[in-house]
DNA sequence: ATAAACACTACGGTTTATTCGAACAATTAT
DNA sequence: ATAATTGTTCGAATAAACCGTAGTGTTTAT
């Protein structure tokens, strides 16, 4: 266990390295040199290592000091920088809420999730960043962001610095153009044999339930693509170059922007949204709603 | 005057924040919950502003603890990392001293005024940046360099943080190629009148004087070409375009270099060098011995 | 040579800050 | 309802910071 710095001992030997001398310092401070001084030695014997030596009558930085003056320098910056922020301004008034949006999560989803958020008592300024899934959770360590969105949690380890929240589930649906609609509709799923279909890459959660799912139903289908951005993925499904699924709380949501219609539902199906913010701190007002609007399965 | 930020109940709002509650950052940190939440108060009242407020039985970071674990993460990944590097390292082996030389100084001037701070008892490791004196005062005051060596001095101004030390004066003398001495070294300097002549820009202080001494000499040149840089005017002024000034310790150092002889000494004219350092701070062992080694101490 | 400036140390006494224990209030789980 | 969890408030005890005064040593100015 380490001790923790002492910053009043640090900020006596800033003022001393600032000004060139215990003396000066003492006055600009308003103390007694003697202080000043006893307080740099604590910090001194503390680090363990001599900050300054005299020289001649006057103190002389060692290497050591200096190296310390570079991080008391930021350090005492970021302390004033932190006072005036907090002293002039209009915070509070409204809430600013920090959220990373994995990218394969569905535009219409994000706006589903975070919608409740909006609606409190207090105003809410919503920052949406979008990334990689392990990039968003390093932003997330960093308290750079209050919370991501994304289909899957994070592995629920004991000493894990996360929490997930499953926030709702989603049913599954495949689509497809009228055309191919009217010649798959007919005896669903089994239909689906052969039929030419749309498909996320194998990274993405969706594709290997899919497949588990193609398996039960013992289907086997012919797959013509796959895609790694959903939305270019419906936009070839709206052309009619394949069958394709989608999550969706609506269905009216997909086939009137993409102008498709509804084959099927892939039964027992769901894709899973979670929130995850930081363990034992959903300290962010608006995390702390997002997190209770949680809804259980989500049927319509 | 502004009250100093206490950077220990910074430290256990921070620990709060971190671990979502007044309790387990009380057990973490080995103290007394009520201790924690006192301290806290504290700060909240120095701020002026809440950083927490309590929803249910647990604490909810308001807008402005937001702000403020933003800059505690900051401040204390610094103070950790100050430890860190002052624990482990091969400090005081090595003194380092950085060095910004303005880009009109000759190299030659250069390395003979920081030569001394090698020949010290202690190693230094010299680090030498390049740049315009302006850009060079910015990064000392910042305390990246440790001392500037400049032509000129600063300002002097009571409030200005700068002290100028005159390092050397140095004599200024016409050189030329051998062909181009012959024909003016005789009755030098009225046999200037009319010679080709490479001088420095205006910006230079060199220029200005030289210009001055002409006058006074009743000289009237042909200034046949202009040169920010000084190795370039030289390596012009070695083709045989013109005559040219340079300063110079030993003569020996110019014409060897540049297959050039002496045309004369324009006496009375000196270029000036000087070493800047933050006022009150010449706590920098190298920077002292630097200093010392002027040939003239000229406080200002 | 002497005085002034600067820095460090030591010790007793004072002031301020930190800390804890106990009691209290609010919320959630059983 | 009762117990458990969490956060806060209130003195009293403890620890740290701070100020005198006083003495030592060094270097620089006169």
């Amino acid at each position: 266990m380490k001790e923790i710095l002492n910053y009043k001992h640090l900020h006596y030997f800033w003022a001393v390295a600032r000004e060139g001398g215990v003396n000066r310092a003492a006055e600009r401070l308003g103390m007694s040199a003697q202080t000043v001084s006893g307080q740099v030695s604590k910090l001194e014997h503390a680090l363990g290592k001599a900050l300054f030596t005299q020289q001649g009558r006057n103190l002389v930085l060692t290497e050591a000091g200096r190296v310390a003056l570079q991080f008391a320098d930021q350090i005492f910056m970021l302390g004033e920088s932190l006072q005036e922020t907090l002293e002039d301004d209009t915070l509070g008034s409204t809430v600013r809420l920090a959220a990373g949006i994995t990218d394969v999560l569905p535009k219409t989803v994000s706006y589903r999730l975070l919608e409740p958020v909006l609606g409190g008592e207090q105003r809410v300024r919503l920052v949406c960043t979008e990334g990689a899934f392990d990039e968003l959770l390093a932003e997330l360590a960093l308290h750079r962001l209050d919370v991501v969105l994304a289909d899957r949690p994070v592995p629920a380890g004991g000493q894990q610095p996360f929490v997930s929240t499953l926030m709702a589930r989603c049913p599954v649906m495949i689509f497809g153009t009228a055309k191919l609609c009217s010649q798959y509709r007919e005896d669903f799923p089994h239909s689906l044999s052969r039929a030419p279909m749309l498909l996320p890459t194998r990274d993405n959660v969706l594709r290997s339930q899919l497949e588990q799912w193609f398996e039960e139903q013992n289907i086997k289908v012919d797959i013509v693509g796959e895609f790694e951005d959903g939305a270019l993925l419906k936009t070839f499904g709206r052309q009619g170059v394949g069958l394709f699924p989608a999550p969706s709380f609506q269905v009216d949501d997909i086939t009137r922007q993409f102008e498709v219609e509804v084959v099927g539902e892939v039964t027992g199906v769901y894709e899973h949204y979670y929130a995850i913010a930081n363990r034992r701190k959903l300290q962010h007002s608006a995390v702390e709603t997002l997190m209770r609007s949680a809804t259980e399965p989500h049927e319509r």
